[in-house]
RNA sequence: GGGAGCAUAGCUCAGUUGGUUUAGAGCAUCUGCCUUACAAGCAGAGGGUCCGCGGUUCGAACCCGUGUGCUCCCA
């Protein structure tokens, strides 16, 4: 069959995962072999394939087809996360094109929409994941708000609640005034903004004294309608007569006092502080502190309050610039600066957040986290890389509690039901709240209960994930997740750390009994050339489909591979892909080399080819040891760069040339068989990274019943030193005769004769022709001389080789390189004995530290004298 | 303001309890080759004050201190 000039993925890459689906490769019962198990991160429903999920979900895949081949049971459940506000906001959107406003839909109609959006969208990154060759169970695909998930969502609500780790507060949040709902701390986005510090004077409270003014500095005026207080640094020497007095609040003429409290900073502004407890969450602090009036001015639009007493109804960043000409007005305004500051803006909409109180649910946090911070200080979840430790435990010892309720419709709604005067209870269902509130309230009939109007955070669903994808929580102790629970690995980006990670270890504990997983890879972040993350807004996200289209799944695995260490940031460059297809192409012309073979085996034995697949085969599994204890480590990039090597270098460039037969020569059935094997185990060994091009050559190779896929990889063997070291011995003098021949000009196709001075005749005799094939010699001869006049010297380690050809020799050039050479070896040789005469590095160094400086020098030793030989022949 | 991380070749990065390191790889650069697998290739080469300073040690890219620069997280 004829084989094309390149690799090409496509078609190869499409069929290859559809015989994978069929065979049913990818599907996972429990059995007796040992579990190896993985949970993807639920990517959202809204979610199209970008960099950072090809390099979180190329690891997965590389871990679970690794397992597979290892005889363990691998199982990758996918699925998708309901992802509330940003599914939410993509449903209000679509249905603004469709001149639809979410305020005229009931919830249930709403809700219709939104699951429409979902069976309509919700998919295409699962669908695109099989592009990429991920090995997923697909038959497990799960989904947060699942039937059976969402009950168990439920339950665990019910259950912390009755446990008193739910609790319900009026505490400062983040508002987002366009999605109208709370945001955590993590989904508010500070940018720096350029704003202005208006300067206002409050008068003094003093219907008789003299008049007198304080000014503040603030650079949100419009909350002035909702001061409650001034607040001075009770040192401020510029203050200290004024505290315990009152001041008047300018055009709300609302009289306020003024306090004082070593948290205001005297050098910041003027020294005094307006205090809003409703709208800042500082001075909510002095509030409850010193037990001030809360004015909330502000509605849940951003407009300003009936509580505000003017300006009703605009929005607050109107109400700034309009507020100003009335301070003016008033006489109440002194200056206006700029100030440089940061404003949060809400990561979803884009909307200018506000502090703003309000009643929200929350998880006490304390209560519950305590197994999940001594699991990963003890190590019984590790994180790769181990650094992130520190932070872990930094957040953790520090944790706050969890704001879980969010102003949304699209999630797991609230269980809590209220009746008409107030009081309320939790419970999985209406019957059951109302059951429990008619045991105070008899009267009370389900007509008059009222669900909670929002909805559970979406991390409160997926810390669940580890154990609800096999019904962990909503069927306990059922056989799969006796069996795949405790997963094995996550593999996650850092800055989900304490919105998921932390979580999942939480809710594995509390509700398993168990940690969730065993090891936590850490990706870094994708970012472009130039170092940015990547983004919608920038546009510097490549389209990844387009990218796989074009250079192959596998050359993309590879590219996205190849420099990212675990936990390390990657600046992605397309030129790592074309990397990744060079590789897929060297692959593919080592296949067409090798079955160029196929039909001209022959049993005559060609002499050295022995050395040379005595000496692969020694190397190969000295680099299988390598690979195999670089990936327990889960350096996986590490385990790919020296795949890559072992396969360009040692098979491609020094092992196939050694074994090459001359043009239209026969082989040797042998050596061409354990080429076979050999190429076969650089398949399996390279398969998790690049499954595509493995499987496909594995074939090409040969007719095989079974497949790469599942095969079981080889063990690693023991390796011979003595053989490995004349394998180093015989490139290291190739690579010096070549670079001889090039500084000579001695053309590539002119032949050279080759005598060898050494002292081991019959360490050179078995590698005769593959020295003479690949330094162009037409004859080798061994000598006792220490030199051949007309010749050019090499010397490697202790033996001397002397190229004798047509060309005429330099000789200053020659003469210029000898003793450039020279010097370096002279104070290579200074540097040793140096080491060597200190009395305390002999006594202290280890004997083969010791022995190994001895052998450095006694080179050395035999290099100057040989260079110093040929100096003087010149 | 609090905390963490990073700094090695032109670029991107390895360097795993201090000793095969006068420091490696890929890309880029230079030289020579269209050699019947591969020019998306082959054979070679050049390129480094391991951020500065101080310390520990027989020995430091690695450990400690300090300075500088960058990045991230939290407020």
């Amino acid at each position: 069959m004829e084989l094309s000039k390149n690799f090409i993925p496509n078609e190869t890459e499409a069929r290859w995962y559809e015989h994978w689906l069929e065979k049913g490769y990818f599907k996972s019962e429990p059995d007796e072999r040992e579990a190896y198990s993985i949970v993807i991160p639920p990517p959202n429903v809204t979610g199209v394939l970008h960099m950072g999920h090809c390099l979180n979900n190329t690891i997965q895949d590389i871990l679970i087809r690794r397992a597979r081949m290892q005889g363990k049971n691998a199982c990758w459940v996918p699925g998708t996360d309901h992802a509330s506000i940003a599914t939410e906001a993509k449903v209000v959107q679509m249905l603004r094109e469709r001149g639809i406003s979410k305020s005229s839909l009931s919830r249930d109609e709403f809700l219709s929409y939104a699951w429409e959006w979902k069976e309509k969208y919700g998919g295409i990154i699962l669908q695109q994941l099989r592009k990429l060759g991920c090995s997923l169970d697909w038959d497990r695909t799960s989904f947060t708000m699942d039937p059976d998930y969402s009950a168990s969502v439920i339950k665990v609500f019910t259950d912390l609640y009755s446990k008193g780790y739910i609790y319900r507060g009026k505490r400062m949040i983040n508002w987002d005034v366009k999605a109208k709902t709370a945001l955590s701390d993590e989904e508010v986005i500070y940018k720096d903004a350029q704003s202005k510090l208006y300067h206002v004077r409050y008068r003094i409270d003093r219907p008789d004294g003299p008049e007198e003014y304080i000014t503040i500095a603030t650079v949100r005026p419009e909350t002035i309608l909702g001061d409650s207080a001034i607040c001075v640094n009770p040192a401020d020497e510029r203050y200290k007569h004024l505290q315990g007095q009152y001041a008047i609040v300018p055009l709300a003429n609302r009289r306020i006092p003024i306090i004082a409290d070593d948290y205001v900073a005297m050098d910041f502004g003027t020294g005094a502080l307006k205090v809003t407890p409703a709208h800042d969450m500082n001075d909510y602090q002095l509030g409850e502190k010193y037990n001030l009036e809360v004015i909330d001015t502000m509605n849940d639009d951003g407009t300003m309050s009936e509580a505000a007493g003017m300006f009703i109804g605009i929005d607050r960043l109107e109400v700034r610039k309009l507020i100003v000409p009335e301070l003016e007005k008033a006489g109440s305004l002194v200056k206006i600066e700029d100030y440089n500051n940061q404003v949060g803006y809400s990561e979803r909409t884009d909307a200018m957040v506000e502090p703003r109180l309000s009643l929200q649910w929350w998880v006490s946090m304390k209560k519950i986290s305590g197994p999940a911070l001594d699991a990963v200080m003890q190590n019984d979840i590790n994180f790769h890389p181990a650094k992130f430790k520190n932070l872990y435990r930094h957040w953790m010892e520090n944790i706050k509690d969890w704001c879980i309720s969010r102003q949304l419709w699209w999630g797991h709604r609230i269980p809590a039901y209220y009746a008409p005067d107030g009081s309320y209870a939790v419970a999985a269902s209406k019957e059951e709240a109302l059951a429990e509130l008619q045991q105070t309230q008899p009267a009370l009939t389900a007509e008059d209960l009222r669900q909670d109007e929002d909805c559970l955070d979406t991390w409160f669903s997926s810390w669940l994930w580890p154990f609800e994808v096999f019904k962990g929580m909503s069927a306990p102790g059922n056989a799969e997740v006796k069996y795949y629970y405790p997963t094995s690995t996550l593999v996650t980006a850092p800055e989900i750390i304490f919105f998921w990670v932390a979580r999942m270890i939480m809710a594995g504990y509390e509700y398993m009994g168990e940690k969730p997983f065993s090891d936590v890879y850490f990706t870094g972040i994708v970012r472009d050339k130039q170092g940015r993350k990547m983004s919608k807004s920038l546009g510097n996200s490549p389209d990844l489909l387009g990218l796989i289209d074009k250079y192959g799944a596998d050359a993309v695995r590879f590219g996205i591979m190849i420099a990212s260490p675990a936990g390390n940031d990657i600046l992605f460059d397309e030129a790592s892909l074309e990397q990744g297809r060079n590789f897929n192409n060297k692959l593919w012309n080592a296949l067409k080399l090798v079955k160029m073979w196929e039909g001209r085996q022959s049993g005559d034995a060609v002499a050295d080819s022995n050395f040379a697949v005595n000496w692969f085969g020694n190397r190969l599994s000295q680099v299988r040891a390598e690979v195999n204890t670089l990936l327990e480590q889960f350096r996986l990039s590490e385990a790919l760069k020296t795949l890559y090597s072992l396969i360009w270098d040692d098979f491609c460039s020094w092992y196939l040339e050694w074994i090459k037969p001359g043009f239209e020569q026969p082989i040797n059935a042998a050596v061409y068989q354990q080429t076979l094997v050999y190429f076969e185990e650089l398949t399996e060994l390279l398969h998790p990274f690049m499954p595509f091009i493995t499987e496909e050559i594995y074939h090409l190779l040969r007719e095989h019943k079974d497949d790469l896929c599942v095969k079981q990889q080889k063990e690693n063997s023991t390796s011979d030193q003595h053989v490995l070291d004349a394998g180093e011995l015989l490139k290291q003098v190739i690579s010096a005769l070549r670079d001889a021949r090039n500084k000579n000009q001695i053309k590539p196709k002119d032949s050279i004769n080759l005598q060898i001075r050494t002292a081991d005749t019959a360490s050179y005799q078995p590698i005769e022709h593959i020295l003479a094939k690949q330094v162009n010699a037409g004859s080798i001869q061994y000598t006792q001389n220490d030199t051949v006049p007309g010749s050019i010297v090499v010397a490697v380690e202790k033996d001397k080789f002397f190229i004798e050809s047509e060309q005429q020799v330099d000789a200053e050039a020659l003469k210029a390189n000898l003793l450039k050479d020279l010097a370096y070896q002279e104070q290579f040789l200074v540097s040793v004995q140096k080491k060597l005469s200190n009395e305390r590095f002999v006594q202290n160094a280890k004997p083969e530290i010791i022995a190994l400086e001895r052998k450095k020098e006694a080179d050395a030793e035999a290099r100057i004298l040989t260079i110093r030989q040929s100096l003087e022949n010149l």
